[in-house]
DNA sequence: TGTACATCAGTGAACGCGCGTTCACTGATGTAC
DNA sequence: TGTACATCAGTGAACGCGCGTTCACTGATGTAC
């Protein structure tokens, strides 16, 4: 129907705006510039707000994106394993899978990981999407735990103060996963999060070259702690 | 002597022209106006040149300092514990200084730990600033093996490629301090800078709260695979 | 100690750019009868 | 199916700002004899 041909270019040009921002994320970092995106795409600056309300609402838009981009690629990383209770091989999937991702999109990687942008407040849809990769690594634990294969290694060591945000992210986040088993995931989610930043952003130069094995390396110490 | 005190009202102004560029970091992030910066130390964007040949020069300054304030900081940490030999206790004490520092100036922080400043190349200098912190740490490490009280774990689980690496940190920056020994004490340091940048950008929001107890918690998990 | 000269700090104008956002408007597309 | 009207996309000018860097210049501070 005529309606859907609009409704069709529009969906698309929405595409193409954002297509070109990602363009100058990589180049210019997060200061983005509508009146260089619409130069890019040939149109006058004040046609970007049919499309956005304002830059602040394209930024939402892109880090929603890379958010939902980067779960994606850790949901398939996790999917591509074919022995569902092979739990450490599934996490090693899923953590190459998501370096893959950010040495494939460094400018997407450092809108979301990086220097919060200075006088953007991301609204509440940026964190919801953010769940989408916590929660893939996530239920790595939660099948293990439902295959009988990962027992709780109890609470010591977990201070208290973190047992009652242990308690809230179990409910609705991890159903049946046991605390402690919980503050080991986290743990390694930061440590595998912590070694790609460290990689994209510089801090590894004249450290360690060999990158992909080294980051595999810290991927399986991980593993061993959490006992996968 | 008359030199100097022309000499010493250059450094103080030097100073001053830093302070200023810090204090708007922290509002701004790490796209620096100079024309801001003379504004709020009453003087015209041009005098800046005296002291800085460009804003990408005061940039390598401003991130040279953070360099070694952090370093400093790891260092005085470490320093507090009186029972040299307590490994773990120095190892603690150095991580906790480190984050009590980035929490402090969050955009110092941002601006050597973030996203890379668009377009700006980081000059060798920077990189030897950034050793500091990383040096303070290892010294625990050579002190442990100097001590006796640190045994090689062996190399198994290192992979080959990590290997030349860490035999090239050893020449020089570790002297004395096994490959896998050093293979672990990088994976925990990478570990503790991953833990603070996840609570200083922002990625921890609705998942801990409990901030400084978890953080405690990783820095105790690292202990226990460096095995100090 | 005094004087002549050189160095340095800071000014103010200018160059040549950039930006987000608003607004009145044109012309095309879509909707209702 | 045709026509009248409403919606939407995109334009171009404007508002009111911002920026880094260069340059000729003034006046003060420091140096050498």
């Amino acid at each position: 129907m005529a309606a859907t041909v609009r409704a069709r270019v529009r969906a698309q040009l929405i595409e193409e705006i954002k297509d070109a921002a990602r363009r100058q994320l990589a180049t210019e970092g997060a200061n983005l510039s509508l009146r260089a995106i619409a130069r890019d795409l040939g149109m006058v600056s004040s046609a970007l707000y049919r499309y956005f309300a304002s830059r602040d609402e394209l930024l939402t838009a892109l880090i929603i994106d890379a958010y939902d981009d980067l779960g994606a690629a850790a949901e398939n990383g996790d999917a591509a394993v074919a022995d569902r209770a092979d739990l450490r091989a599934r996490w090693l999937a899923a953590g190459h899978a998501i370096r893959a991702w950010a040495l494939a999109k460094p400018a997407e990687y450092a809108l979301i990981f990086g220097s919060p942008v200075p006088g953007y407040a991301a609204p509440a849809a940026t964190t919801v999407a953010a769940l989408r990769t916590p929660a893939a690594l996530v239920r790595i634990l939660i099948d293990g735990v439902a295959g009988g294969a990962l027992a709780d290694p109890g609470t010591a060591g977990v201070p208290g103060a973190v047992r009652a945000d242990l308690a809230r992210i179990q409910d609705g986040f991890a159903p049946g996963v046991p605390e402690s088993l919980l503050a080991r995931g986290i743990s390694g989610w930061i440590h595998m999060f912590g070694a790609i930043s460290f990689e994209l952003f510089g801090q590894l130069n004249n450290v360690v070259d060999a990158r992909a094995e080294y980051f595999d390396y810290q991927l399986r110490q991980a593993a061993d702690l959490i006992g996968i």
